[in-house]
Formats: C-alpha cells, structure tokens, sequence
DNA sequence: CCCTGATTCGC
DNA sequence: GCGAATCAGG
C-alpha cells in the first residue's frame, strides 16, 4: 500500500509544486490524493506556498490532546514570510507541468502563476482552447521551440503506447494524458460512491478530455525533457519528431512502451 | 456550495 | 512513512 514515492515521482512532485500548481492539480498529475500530495510535501520539507487559512486557532475536537500549547501566542508569532511562490516562477522556467488547469478552471494557480502553466502549454496554446486564463504575454512570447511535453498520442493503436519516463534523471514527460484520464474516470466512481454527485469528477474528467482530444499537434521538434525542469539547464530534444508524433524517433523509443509495461512504470 | 491547503492520526 | 479524515479560510 504504501505508494512507493520514487525519485522520479518525487522530482515531478516538486517540481509542479514549485510551479505553484494546486495540491489537487499536482495529486490528478501524480494519480494521487492532494491529501498524499500534502503529506508527502509535507514531510518532504517542502511546503511553502500560501495557505488559505492558517491554522494557529486550531479547533480541538477533543479539547485537549496532547497540545497544550498556547495557541493565541502562537498564532500571533506564526507569520510565514510567504516569499510569493508563483512570482519568481519566470516565463523562463519551462517545464513539463502542461495538462494542467484546463479552461474552466483557473484555480488559485492560474492567477499566481499563469505565465508559468500557460507557458508550456505554448504548442497547445495554438488550439487556443486552454490558453483562456493565460496572460497574453505567454502567449506573446512562445518558446521557439519548445513543444508541450507528451501530448502524447492517445491510445490509438494497440501496441504502443504511453510514457516511460527516466531519460537520464530527467523527470517523465507528462504522464499520458490518456493514462491519467482512464485512472481519473475509474478513481471516482469507485472511490467515491457516497456521494452520487459527479460535478467535480465529471468537469474534471470533461476537461481533461477537452484537453487532451483537441488535436495536438506535435510541434516541430522532439518535446522529450532533458535536464531538470526549473533548472537553468532544462531543455527540450529539439530534434525532427517522427510525424505524427511529439518525440524524435530515439526518444520516441524510449516515450512508448507496452501500455502494459506502462501500469507498472507510472502511476 | 465549491475550492483551497493544513493538520491529525490510524495504519 | 503513508494518506484518509478532518479541519478551516476564501
């Protein structure tokens, strides 16, 4: 049970988080609960990032515990420097977060950091679709040629498919779309049969479709990260993809595997 | 209502 | 260490 938190997993962890995505956003990415993508945050030290509410008054169901602590005083002492998390992130930091917040959905996210997630979107943006909430100097301003990471080729075939991240330690190329929304659309229904009320699900779930259908076209050069996302060093292939296709042929090799292969590798 | 993140606590 | 349950602010 204990989901395995590989480097890989945790790298792309952090990185959407830096990217100032929503627990939740980073959690659907990650095929996960925002509440493991908290916890794990939590323990991983990371976590800064402005919090809606701050728990200094702390509500104690049993009124007691083992907190004594004074709680006004801490309240009053507890002030986070917040350091505005999605203002630093620069237009200059591409990186794979793509997928993420759909149109109808800008988030908390969105108005932190749009420059950032609408970045990468950039080969998507061209559909103009999920580029709603991005400011206009993202788009103003697209990478010469930084396609979006795997807008990968939705099933179709049968054969190949899908991601397998691990080129050298750079972090997976965005998780198949495909793959997240098959999980996604089982995930709710199974796990969340009290409450009959599909809205979230369902709008997630249509965005994510909305998303991931609209044509992607491939860019003109491969999309597979090299380096680490946020990083200076962070780049895309860049060399001629196979047609139809977001990689290069090497990469592509190494981006499609066995679907089957795939369920062990991500998620 | 919905969203969000934060903390607690059983596992 | 993990994450569901719970809490709490917008």
């Amino acid at each position: 049970m204990a989901m395995e938190w590989t480097e890989e997993t945790i790298a792309r962890l952090r990185d959407l988080w830096q990217q100032g995505l929503s627990t939740a956003e980073i959690g659907r990415q990650l095929s996960v609960t925002k509440n493991a993508v908290v916890g794990k945050a939590h323990r991983l030290g990371l976590k800064p990032r402005p919090s809606p509410i701050r728990r200094g008054a702390k509500a104690d169901k049993s009124a007691d515990k083992a907190t004594p602590a004074p709680a006004a005083q801490d309240a009053a002492a507890r002030t986070p420097a917040t350091p505005a998390p999605a203002a630093d992130v620069t237009v200059t930091e591409v990186s794979v977060a793509v997928v993420a917040t759909p149109a109808p959905e800008p988030t908390a996210a969105a108005p932190a950091a749009p420059a950032a997630v609408a970045a990468p979107v950039a080969p998507v943006v061209e559909e103009n679709t999920v580029s709603a909430p991005a400011p206009a100097a993202a788009v103003a301003a697209p990478p010469p040629s930084t396609p979006a990471p795997a807008a990968a080729p939705t099933v179709a075939d049968s054969a190949a498919d899908t991601v397998s991240p691990k080129p050298a330690a750079a972090p997976a190329p965005k998780a198949a779309p495909a793959a997240a929304a098959e999980e996604a659309a089982a995930r709710p229904a199974a796990k969340a049969p009290r409450k009959a009320t599909p809205t979230r699900a369902e709008r997630a779930a249509a965005a994510r479709a909305a998303v991931t259908p609209p044509r992607r076209r491939s860019s003109q050069s491969c999309c597979w990260p090299l380096g680490d996302p946020g990083t200076p060093g962070f780049h895309f292939c860049g060399a001629t993809p196979l047609p139809g296709k977001p990689y290069c042929a090497e990469h592509a090799q190494l981006a499609y595997v066995k679907l089957r292969d795939r369920r062990d590798n991500v998620a």
